[in-house]
DNA sequence: ACGGTCTTGTATCGATCGTTCCAAGATGCG
DNA sequence: CGCATCTTGGAACGATCGATACAAGACCGT
């Protein structure tokens, strides 16, 4: 029945994470949060703490899945800002395209709608968002972007990625979500019709 | 103390709306929609029904405030496919750029977010979005776009809508929603470096 | 003036919320 | 094996949730 830890810590996280996203932060409740990881009430709140604590270390654990990712696609030299912007989104959609991936999808975009949140909590998504703003600022520089341009494309590609999430929990289709990333993703381009193209 | 009512029904109606509005709907308590609309208990369930009635109800309140609205904003000529963007988030960001207009912004957004709704609730918020997407693809198509450049358009179109609620409500500031929505409205110009743009 | 109708505020309901506590039991060490 | 340590599941806490019941009181028609 007991003795020694029957679950693993990190996984349990993963989960409770999936249920912060399926859910949101108020109506993610204790009851959803034990029979979405398999754990006791106990185990929960021996291993992780109250529930705010819970959704921070979800956050956090959150974090360190996906920041690599995006880090990653920004890396690499891009031939214009515009590749960076498809980049960027084609990890978001990756995920949410993905039905194998439950954890998909920015945990970040939900959690941000939910007032109930304590104000730790907030400051936490808050400076997330912004880590996730200065690092796609700095690679739209990189890909030969302007000061100014840079700061635009990075905030309506951060808007594009938020749009993304809430669409699909709003019902859309993948084929919809597709769409919105394509056409944000669509910069300027070398073709006839090409120019310079803004993207939320 | 009582005999006939003491308050205006589509006053309390619209303040309703903004409880909505600011905290969702799982976190509009009853108490905070007594303390947001001055009703007492007795007169919100004897006037309103029960909490998700009442939701309905400002749903409904805010589609007869801001559908003409869009309706308005869309039904002149317009030169382009972007003008029709531009003249569509045009009236989301008055909104929420204006501080003296408490109940701005979209309601229906946020409403999307919350999985605590039920089901009657989710297919009318859906289908008020529909109805928008609907309108926006006529007036695109009115503009001259192509079938699938008008339905693109659109989603596009709607999706901004939604980062721009989103945006509002996690802190960022009117300058930043109104990159946002410049950005997407700025479409196929006739300048030098025009050429066809999508935005989201 | 009086009775009927409606509104209002409050008390209260059961359910669920997040949280704490604790006995029961499994494990590892000596 | 015996004991200390830790985990586990369930009971139970106060608070708050949405919702209801109802008495008290104000209005209107007669």
């Amino acid at each position: 029945m007991a003795g020694r830890k029957q679950f693993d810590v990190d996984e349990a996280l993963r989960r409770a994470m999936h249920v912060f996203w399926r859910w949101g932060y108020s109506e993610a409740s204790i009851d959803r949060l034990t029979e979405g990881t398999g754990l006791g009430r106990g185990s929960l709140y021996g291993t992780f703490g109250d529930k705010s604590t819970l959704f921070r270390k979800s956050l956090e654990r959150y974090a360190q899945t996906y920041h690599p990712l995006y880090e990653q696609a920004l890396s690499g030299p891009h031939p214009s800002p515009s590749a960076v912007v498809a980049a960027y989104l084609q990890v978001t959609l990756n995920r949410i395209a993905d039905p194998t991936v439950p954890d998909g999808c920015l945990l970040t975009v939900s959690a941000t709608q939910f007032p109930a949140l304590d104000a730790e909590g907030q400051a936490m998504v808050r400076a997330m968002i912004d880590g996730l703003r200065a690092m796609l600022r700095q690679a739209l520089l990189a890909a030969g972007a302007g000061e100014q341009e840079a700061a635009e494309l990075a905030l309506c590609t951060l808007a594009t990625n938020k749009s993304l999430a809430v669409l699909s929990r709003t019902g859309f289709s993948s084929e919809d979500l597709a769409t919105v990333a394509a056409a944000a993703a669509r910069g300027p381009s070398p073709q006839a019709q090409g120019g310079v193209c803004r993207s939320t």
